[in-house]
DNA sequence: CATGGGATTGACT
DNA sequence: GTCAATCCCATGC
């Protein structure tokens, strides 16, 4: 999961007439406390102990969803969550959804963009209604997770070099490289 | 059956 | 920088 977290920079995410490249992700991994499959199997998080390639979407405050792309064998619980998009199509729709602003710089924000809800959970992310296409390899660069409360300092989060949708706060030496 | 927490965002001081 | 909003569901009695 490790490497398939880096290589989904670069990779597009449709759904609908929308879509974005995914610039920046975190991994998660049954393993440890932050993840929600280190629970357990719940019916919340079966998707996440279930086959690669399903998305799993989680509301977050009760106000935002999140997508995460299940990315180990059936039985493991692990999935990339995708943090920032890079608005590539449908930007009328995009906006209208969001109004003025930034589209995709969070993971509540580009589900809301991309018009993602929970009933996308457990959808396939090959022939389902949200898909992701492959794409160029991006340069990146690593650095601890943010937003969680639990197991924050593991270095599981990567961030396309030079993109300028992601959320805040940047890992040093990200503008740089580009 | 009741309660508490969560991978966030946006507005206000 | 600080604080509140708000829905789902895991956990505890």
């Amino acid at each position: 999961m490790l490497e398939v977290a880096p290589d989904l920079l670069g990779c597009v995410v449709e759904h609908g007439s929308t879509s974005g490249v995914i610039v920046e992700t975190e991994a998660y991994h049954f393993s440890e406390p932050a993840c929600h499959a280190y629970v357990g199997v719940t019916p919340r998080t079966g998707v996440l102990h279930g086959p690669p390639g399903t998305a799993y979407v989680y509301r977050s405050y009760g106000i935002h969803a999140l997508l995460n792309a299940v990315c180990e064998p059936e039985g493991v619980g692990a999935a990339v969550l995708i943090r920032a998009l890079e608005p590539l199509s449908g930007l009328e729709e995009m906006r209208a959804r969001r109004g003025a602003g930034e589209l995709c710089n969070g993971p509540g924000k580009l589900t809301q963009a991309l018009g993602i809800e929970l009933t996308e959970n457990g959808s396939s992310l090959v022939d389902g209604p949200v898909r992701i296409l492959r794409g160029e390899p991006l340069e990146y660069v690593t650095g601890p997770r943010i937003g969680i409360t639990k197991a924050a300092e593991l270095p599981w989060r990567f961030c396309a070099v030079g993109a300028r949708d992601v959320s805040r706060p940047w890992p040093p030496g990200l503008m740089r490289a580009a």
